[in-house]
DNA sequence: AGCTAAAATGTTTTT
DNA sequence: CATTTTAGCT
């Protein structure tokens, strides 16, 4: 025990550590003086379970992003009584500090740090790929190269990261392969008619869904089967999900459910594992928790359950994945997991004004079974809720376009400043069509997928094979593209051995002259197994990059691309460019990744979203569905297609789901900060049909004072005028992501830097030639390049 | 085996 | 409506 000199001014050692302590405190205060009470507490509480319920705006990204700072500057000091054993020099320092600048807090605050964490200590459980690399950069800022080290990412990617340590003892190979729903669609179908089930009475998709819901469970096939009771759809499905497993393990692969229900198996089985990872995370944070599954919740509580830091933040309000296994139950219970646990509540919001806050409070309102909450805001009312009801989906196209055109020209927004949301994809189309006629420039998300693409999922085929030939669902893509003689016959054969005699179906083709019953087709698997050998054996000595030009190569598939271009008179070459574009982020992918291995690369390739890979920075409109756009905001939201039947969706009101519906509509108003667009026709075609359509049930759940209607009466009969839209000299060149035009100099991550030749609008689409620097002139399509200005 | 034309099929949302 | 799957033909 020191000597505290303060103990001459007749202090005691309590009273001087209460005074130290109070310090203490309000120097903690001042330094995070910009976040609000609870928001403080939140970040403050640094040990022990703890569930913040926050609100949509609350800001919640703020308060993880700073607790996890807190963690690893201060441990745990602001809870913490004890005083550090040079107390007493601090002390002047704090009082000097006071007076100072926040950087002068925060070097005394650390020196108190109690028990501070180290970076790969903490695990930070995010919803997107792309939300764990925004906490990432913003804890760089605030803790420099450290923050690299944090284990952030989603459930999907931090458990494969477990898993290929260990799954060896699961009875998998590491090198497993990860099957997206297509791949599953395909052994689903293919078990299910070996099997003589009639596609007609029970559907592989929803053979597949309900598999996909008792693997949200982590129940086996027998216990699915157990739990089934009478239900024959259940029996069915349980019966082809034993087969199922059986398969992918056969085959090494993984699906999206089993990333997370193998760990969980692993750490069950092997408490020596889940040791070893509950030891090195001194703490665990989860965002988006009402978005969890009950195997991620278990996830979490084994992980946490030795020392109970725990950290779990989410919003019951905005639970919008039930349909995917989601359970709220994990939020509203997650007290009854952690009895210990301290709930704090952010509902001042700071993203929306009051009038957009009211209407989403009014309608969240007639919900059961919630938590309970009120936003509130200190921001004026702002603008109305504009209602709007046109005709047609064309005419709710163009008064978007209007609108646009109308406050970009007045100088008041910029593109980037708006958002179309809609319930389904299948709504974008009108909008991208008439936007691309308009010269808006947008950004979509979601809909066709780069890497979904016929020739980006061949070439991946290729790669997945020579990382895993085992892999039976890839190799029967392409072991007969480009043609190699290997027809369905053969392939049947080959299926035929490789059940009978419990190999893979590349085991049995390096073999095939091993069995008689192959006949003249055996040369030719032989020569296939030897193919992808090669291939391998090129990787083991070759960088990524080269191993995947061997590959597009030696396989013939560039030329048989080439081929199929000439022939359908494609000039373009699209596929071709489209895999020329693919090859540009395998080699950046080289360049930045970690571990620039072939099975990391195609681990990366499964589980990054669209919505990881959604651009900042262009000026464009940005559309995407309801549920992708959670967790983000804008300046102006229009909100289409708000008819009953869409949103809510028929499917919702036969089932009753209303309630998670009425959740997603709540999310979609809380995504607009400063002006919201509702609009509801009075006659849409979809899929080829046209029908009358009234306005969704939760319209009317807002309130009238917070709504602008342009129209009076709820009656069919249209009073609605089309907006005045200005056919004027569009502001932007071209829809799309091109913001170029000939002459302009860009850089491309692979090529490099470039002048622009011609640009040419191809649907939506930009088709830029370029003449780089290398000296080489190419032609690229404007979404797949990652083109920046130089 | 491979092509064309007709039929089916989708009507959530996605890691 | 638009795309994908299948049947039936050569």
């Amino acid at each position: 025990m020191p000597v505290y000199t303060y103990r001459k001014e007749g202090k005691t050692v309590t009273e001087f550590a209460k005074e130290f302590n109070r310090k203490k405190r309000e120097l903690f205060a001042r330094y995070y003086g910009f976040l609000n009470p609870p928001q403080q507490e939140a970040v403050a509480t640094v040990n022990g379970p703890l569930l913040v319920l926050a609100g949509a705006g609350s800001g919640k990204t703020t308060v993880l992003v700073n607790r996890i700072g807190n963690i690893i500057l201060f441990g745990n000091a602001w809870q913490s009584e004890e005083l550090p054993d040079d107390a007493e020099q601090l002390y002047p320092q704090m009082l000097e500090a006071e007076r100072g600048s926040r950087a002068g807090i925060r070097s005394v605050l650390e020196q108190m740090a109690v028990d501070p964490a180290r970076p790969w200590r903490v695990l930070c459980i995010t919803f997107t790929n792309k939300a764990a690399n925004e906490f990432k950069e913003r804890l760089q800022t605030l803790l420099g190269e450290r923050a690299r080290d944090i284990w952030a990412g989603t459930f999907h990617s931090v458990c494969v990261r477990i898993l290929r340590r260990h799954i060896g003892l699961l009875g998998y190979p590491t090198n497993f392969t990860i099957y997206d729903t297509d791949d599953v669609k395909k052994v689903i179908a293919a078990i299910m008619k070996r099997r003589h089930m009639d596609e007609k009475i029970l559907s592989p998709k929803a053979v597949m869904g309900l598999i996909s819901r008792y693997k949200d469970k982590s129940y086996t096939p027998e216990e699915m089967l157990m739990d089934a009771g009478k239900d024959t759809r259940i029996i069915k499905s349980a019966e082809v999900y034993a087969e199922y497993q059986r398969e992918l393990k056969q085959s090494g692969a993984l699906d999206f459910d089993d990333i997370i229900m193998l760990t969980e198996t692993l750490f069950r089985e092997h408490p020596a594992v889940l040791e070893q990872y509950r030891n090195q995370f001194d703490y665990v944070l989860v965002d988006e928790f009402q978005d969890t599954n009950p195997s991620q919740n278990r996830l979490v509580a084994m992980l946490g359950g030795g020392k109970e830091n725990v950290c779990v933040v989410g919003d019951d309000d905005q639970s919008i994945y039930s349909f995917r296994g989601a359970t709220v139950e994990n939020i509203l219970q997650f007290d009854h997991t952690f009895p210990r646990a301290k709930i704090v509540r952010l509902e001042q919001n700071y993203r929306s004004t009051g009038h957009i806050l009211n209407a989403a409070n009014a309608v969240i309102k007639h919900n059961k079974g919630r938590k309970g909450k009120n936003l509130w805001t200190k921001a004026g009312e702002g603008e109305l809720i504009h209602v709007h009801r046109p005709m047609t989906q064309g005419e709710e196209a163009l008064a978007i376009v209007g609108e646009i055109r109308k406050q970009v020209n007045a100088g008041k927004r910029k593109y980037g400043d708006f958002a179309v949301l809609y319930r389904m994809t299948a709504l974008s189309n009108n909008i991208e069509q008439t936007f691309v006629k308009h010269r808006i420039p947008y950004r979509i998300c979601g809909g066709l997928r780069f890497n979904e693409r016929r020739e980006i999922k061949d070439v991946l085929s290729y790669l997945s094979v020579v990382n895993n030939p085992a892999d039976n669902v890839r190799l029967r893509r392409i072991i007969n593209v480009p043609k190699r003689a290997i027809g369905d016959t053969t392939l049947l054969k080959l299926e035929t051995i490789a059940g009978r005699e419990g190999m893979s179906l590349f085991e049995v083709a390096s073999n095939a002259d091993g069995y008689s019953e192959m006949g003249k087709a055996a040369g030719k698997l032989k020569e296939f197994a030897r193919l992808i050998d090669s291939m391998r054996e090129f990787g083991e000595t070759h960088s990524l990059t080269a191993t995947v030009e061997y590959v597009l190569q030696s396989s013939g598939y560039m030329r048989f691309l080439a081929e199929e271009a000439n022939a359908d008179g494609d000039t373009e070459h699209e596929r071709e460019q489209n895999v020329k574009e693919f090859l540009s982020t395998v080699k950046m992918f080289e360049e930045t990744a970690e571990e620039p291995t072939l099975a990391s690369f195609l681990e990366e390739m499964a589980l990054v979203s669209d919505l990881d890979e959604l651009e900042e920075g262009q000026d464009a409109v940005t559309m995407m569905t309801v549920h992708s756009a959670k967790g983000l905001e804008f300046p102006v939201v229009f909100l289409v297609g708000f008819e009953d039947g869409l949103f809510p969706g028929m499917q919702a009101l036969m089932e009753g789901s209303e309630e998670e519906e009425r959740r997603l509509a709540y999310v979609a108003i809380t995504r607009a900060k400063e002006a919201l667009y509702i609009y509801h026709c009075e006659s849409r075609m979809l899929y080829g049909r046209t029908d009358l359509r009234s306005a969704s049930r939760f319209l009317g759940e807002i309130p009238e004072e917070d709504c602008e209607k342009s129209y009076k009466n709820p009656s069919r009969r249209s009073d609605y005028t089309r907006e005045a839209v200005t056919f004027s000299r569009p502001a932007s060149p071209a829809g799309g992501q091109s913001v170029f035009e000939a002459g302009d100099r860009i850089k491309h991550p692979f090529f490099g830097a470039g002048e622009i030749l011609t640009a040419q609008n191809m649907g939506g689409d930009m088709l830029y030639e370029i003449a780089f620097d290398s000296g080489s002139t190419k032609r690229i399509m404007g979404s797949f390049a990652k083109l920046t200005k130089e």
